[in-house]
DNA sequence: CGTCACGTTTACCTTCACGTCAACTTGTCT
DNA sequence: AGACAAGTTGACGTGAAGGTAAACGTGACG
């Protein structure tokens, strides 16, 4: 098991480079990159980050999005929809929510596959226990 | 629409490079890639490229595999599973069988993780939707 | 027979998503 | 104050997945 993300975190807390490494199992170079592509945006005391219940959601959504295949630009053009209560212009709020459906039907479709691949997966492991069986009954 | 990958194309025929481009959208560099990572194994009449089924049944696989975030590398793994009557050692067997259980496991997770990420997204585009009518009445 | 469109090979180029390393602060312990 | 671990910036390196360009072969057509 890889450990839940949300290990003792409040809201309001702020976990550091090395906790937030651990809680997601990325490297600290892996933030600093997000955090170049604007993909997170730390608190910066200083020169030293801290990571904010959002930045926390937002990786989550990022290394979600990753394991479907999506790359860090299409991630980062989603995001904001994720983001409830920033200040909005109609126009890119239009934008924004029509990028989403076009994403909304895509992982649809994708799900559809999914379950397309999955039952093929199954039938390829039926087929390979009875050949396994078979050569096991063979060997005797 | 992308085409449909399997348009008047009988389990014998061959179909040159030209012809498989255009079933599956891809380009002839991306082919050839594939041939070199053995993933694919074209018939070679002299130097020419002749794809039978088995490489479009494996070429449909190794796309849906892409757009699941699957390396290529992993994808080559897998291909074998699905190649039913190619002769097997009953060691090479038991490992490809067991990969092939590992893969769908993490197959029924994404899943899992889709249904969630959809309805997220759903519940996003709701919210998103009321926003905008907002605006709109605001606007009159 | 010329040439024109494709296909092939080899080699180098590019983008993405980080890894690695050096040089430099900064906080912490003693 | 000295030392040590951790964090930071910046530059460069790397592997995966192709793109691009050059040089050549080959069949079809007028």
């Amino acid at each position: 098991m890889t450990k839940a993300p949300t290990l003792a975190a409040n809201r309001e807390d702020l976990l550091d480079i090395r906790q937030m490494c651990d809680a997601f199992d990325v490297t600290p170079r892996t933030l600093r990159f997000y955090e170049a592509k604007e993909l997170l945006s730390p608190q910066r005391r200083g020169t030293a980050r801290f990571f904010t219940y959002r930045d926390r959601a937002r990786l989550k959504l990022i290394l979600r999005g990753k394991r479907f295949g999506f790359s860090l630009e299409d991630i980062r053009q989603l995001l904001d929809m994720y983001d409830r209560d920033s200040p909005r212009q109609e126009a890119q709020l239009r934008r924004t929510y029509s990028l989403a459906q076009d994403r909304l039907a895509q992982m649809e479709r994708q799900r559809a596959e999914l379950d397309e691949a999955i039952a093929e997966l199954k039938d390829q492991l039926a087929w390979g226990a009875a050949l396994l069986s078979d050569l096991t009954k063979a060997a005797e």
